[in-house]
DNA sequence: CAAACACTAAGGCAAGTACCTTATTTTTGT
DNA sequence: ACAAAAATAAGGTACTTGCCTTAGTGTTTG
């Protein structure tokens, strides 16, 4: 029946799923995302790609690590990057319902038409 | 070495990814998507559970066909949406290779420890 | 044909985003 | 101690988003 959503004014992502997928929507935060999967680098390194300012590049990184894509520590005077894998499974589960979600339906449907056809051809 | 990305200032969301990974940040619109596995539906319904104005609510609509994840059809005087699977593929896509990369990587760590580990207890 | 229905267009507003530049802080290396 | 390196803080600008309201445009239905 009535099952209301979003009642109240919200900040923009509140949720986790909003923010990981938020942060997901940016090419440059993808690409560290990518780069991150081969281990854990500095700042300084991740950025040099980049043809953005390094105060630019260090928000982008701040969006990961906020939304929980990456985890960071500081070591001497760098900062050193590495994912965190959690947040992106849970944006990635939430994909693969979806897709096995209509994928079922498909496939119902598919078995019903096969059924009816097969009537009709009978019939 | 210098392989520059973004060099100029661009659209915030430009690529399909960018745009579809913006359209699933947003709560109403992933609903919409999960609603949508069901098969058709038209735009009042679709709205229903929803407290917001229906042009609010139609503009949500149009993120989601204008990246791609949605298409729509005006039959008489409703407008009937339903999923388009390619584009929300594409992004789950990304995140399973992604997701191999990394995974792939520990793998190969944990192979390497297990190989020094094994000579550690021989020496 | 008029009223109701289902949008759609247009315009407005507060908040958020993605950049920038110019300090400032913290940590080496000499 | 001093200069260079690596961030970080602070503040600014242009654009985008997510909502709103009010006023249309077509399309049934009585």
């Amino acid at each position: 029946m009535g099952w209301r959503i979003l009642q109240n004014r919200m900040p923009y992502h509140s949720d986790p799923l909003d923010l990981a997928f938020h942060a997901l929507s940016d090419p440059t935060r993808r690409a560290v995302i990518s780069r991150l999967a081969d281990g854990e680098v500095p700042v300084t390194v991740l950025a040099e790609p980049f043809d953005i300012a390094l105060p630019s590049f260090s928000q982008h990184l701040r969006v990961l690590e906020e939304c929980g894509l990456i985890a960071s520590e500081k070591r001497g005077r760098s900062r050193w990057c590495r994912l965190i894998t959690p947040r992106f499974e849970e944006a990635t589960d939430w994909m693969i319902t979806e897709r096995r979600r209509w994928a079922g339906r498909l496939d119902r449907l598919e078995a019903y038409l096969d059924k009816t056809e097969g009537k009709g051809h009978e019939g």
